[in-house]
DNA sequence: CTGAAAGCGCTTACAG
DNA sequence: CTGAAAGCGCTTACAG
């Protein structure tokens, strides 16, 4: 399991200080930038450093300070932008602090996402940032992580425990999309894609909902739409749309792959998105700028999340008093061309 | 700089000797399954290890047996879904292998590049992956690294050190891509996107050349067009390929980013991608097959190069002996509808 | 099969 | 301002 390394001897402090004729404790207090080093002893001892490619063991340094110089990010998959973009952000943020980022995926496994953990939290990471598996379970969480260690919890709901939670509010983000397309004039307003078992299309769907009803529109289940959350499946599923007369002339999409493979499902059929049939995505993805119409769209910004997340788990670093939060992530409204012009109660454009 | 754990007293082997009256070097081989222990130990040892919710603390025992089980792992940035796939590639290679992956990236700054090396190194990695970021120097590296710690150097070309190197084939799969358009019949074919410095973009344009002398075709410079490889620049310069007459039939992107943004400015200007106009690309992002027309590419599989990326770098941390090698992974052509059907020599369709 | 002892590379009181 | 000594949590000969 273990890589092993060509045991050549490599040089220590106590090299630098027989080098330089000082004990290892000056060496050590040169290294920490400490005041009580002699200025000329101080340079002898940093020019020998560079003499003998001295490289400082930040391990050896961690285990007798008892501290920690890592966090750990464990996150689905990182060919999903959106955890790449988050991952960035975490990586960024800990950088800026000279912390390192250790890397981990679960693609989606409950008992990789265990296995995962374990082997992290033998590096002794300074804290933890978790985007769960779907389907993780708490309580294990909880035991293998142990109460030491700070753990923050993003963007999937966890049954409550002792750790910090980042939350993007769907809810909102969803009921704000709506009332985008409500105040264009549309009334017939499908949620299309996604699962309903996620929690964050759950969340969705009821941020969808509770617009519509506050705008007295009964909900139709063929608006509720169903499909794996990828552009191809959405833009196979397009069809569901029109199955039934009237059908919808607008519909919120679960995330922004969805409502891209909508965009193309729909103009295979003969349709125009932001002319025919507004829609409106989830995420903001570079893409969403740059597609054909350009996609309307709620803005969750992942890099920034990163950021975030990090900033907070090295607060409870620092502050092992603090007791762990709830934060609700705003999400903001981006209106571009495919949510389209206003339209009259019939659906058809005003000309 | 390092943060401060709470100095909460952790339960260490000790604990656990004492806790089932053994020493700790009997702990110490159950934990590595050792068979000289007798089974009725190794019971109650196991037992006292989960009743007391030890953690092993890796990096204790990797300075005892001067041995590291990280790799580090430096890119550009993650938002860039290549790279993002490739760290994907990685992580999954090292994770199956119980290594873990220290992450780094450099948002393509040589200063930002060398302090994240120096940063990492500390951490004594068993090995180093490394995208250069534009720019590199070969010999500074050198001296960051050292010369214990095996280096890959991945995608981009680095004057010649002491380092594995796995490269893309850009000269082959550009001259495969061009031979595509020309077997379509294009004759006047340009090679769209990029930026001249950049050496794959170098080396695409030369197999783009060679494939276009090898045909009897002078190159014109207007075919030669640079821009940022971003989709919104590729969409905003599309209208270079047209201000001379004749103008191409076809083009060579980049990459995706950039073929997907000339398809969209293209429709712009009423000209239908892989009807009146043949690409290819360059990277088969997953949007490559999903979008409309799907678009023809070189498949560079960035995933697999992580994969084997890490694995070689395991390799060579096995047997420090094996010397470096020069790896050119190879490239595939997919063919799907944007690089159109055969045309005849005016630049017209066979109908 | 088990235990006492030394040591990986660093830091930190404590004396001087 | 500098040095001798102990110790972070583990492993590994070496005896028994």
């Amino acid at each position: 399991m273990l890589k092993r390394l060509a045991a050549q001897r490599k040089v220590t402090l106590l090299d630098i200080a027989h080098g330089c004729g000082v004990s290892r404790a000056t060496v050590s207090l040169v290294l920490q930038n400490s005041p009580l080093v002699h200025v000329a002893t101080r340079a002898r001892v940093k020019a020998e450093i560079v003499r003998q490619c001295y490289v400082y063991n930040r391990a050896a340094a961690n285990l007798r300070q008892r501290t920690s110089s890592s966090v750990a990010l464990v996150i689905n998959d990182l060919s999903n932008p959106f955890f790449a973009e988050f991952a960035a952000g975490v990586d960024e943020a800990l950088g800026t602090v000279g912390c390192v980022t250790l890397l981990g995926s679960t693609g989606e496994s409950v008992a990789r996402q265990n296995a995962v953990l374990a082997s992290l939290i033998e590096y002794a990471p300074a804290g933890i940032i978790l985007c769960p598996a779907e389907g993780s379970d708490g309580a294990a969480i909880s035991r293998i992580v142990g109460a030491h260690t700070p753990l923050l919890v993003f963007n999937r709901e966890l049954p409550d425990g002792d750790w910090d939670v980042l939350a993007l509010d769907n809810h909102n983000g969803a009921r704000t999309a709506t009332e985008h397309l409500l105040a264009l004039g549309h009334r017939r307003i499908a949620f299309f894609g996604g699962h309903r078992d996620s929690s964050s299309c759950r969340e969705r769907r009821e941020g969808y909902s509770a617009a519509m009803s506050a705008a007295g529109i009964p909900l139709q289940p063929q608006w509720l739409i169903e499909t794996s959350p990828t552009r191809l499946e959405a833009a196979r599923q397009a069809g569901a749309l029109f199955v039934r007369d009237p059908a919808p002339t607008a519909a919120i999409c679960y995330n922004d792959a969805v409502a891209l493979g909508l965009q193309l499902g729909l103009a295979a059929r003969g349709r125009r998105p932001g002319h025919d049939f507004a829609l409106v995505g989830f995420d903001d993805i570079p893409e969403a700028a740059a597609t054909l119409p350009s996609l309307s769209t709620i803005a969750t910004d992942p890099r920034a999340r990163g950021r975030q997340a990090a900033e907070r788990i090295l607060a409870r670093v620092h502050d092992p008093a603090i007791s762990p939060t709830r934060t609700i992530a705003p999400m903001q409204l981006v209106v571009r061309e495919s949510s389209g012009p206003a339209i009259n109660t019939n659906g058809n454009r005003h000309e």
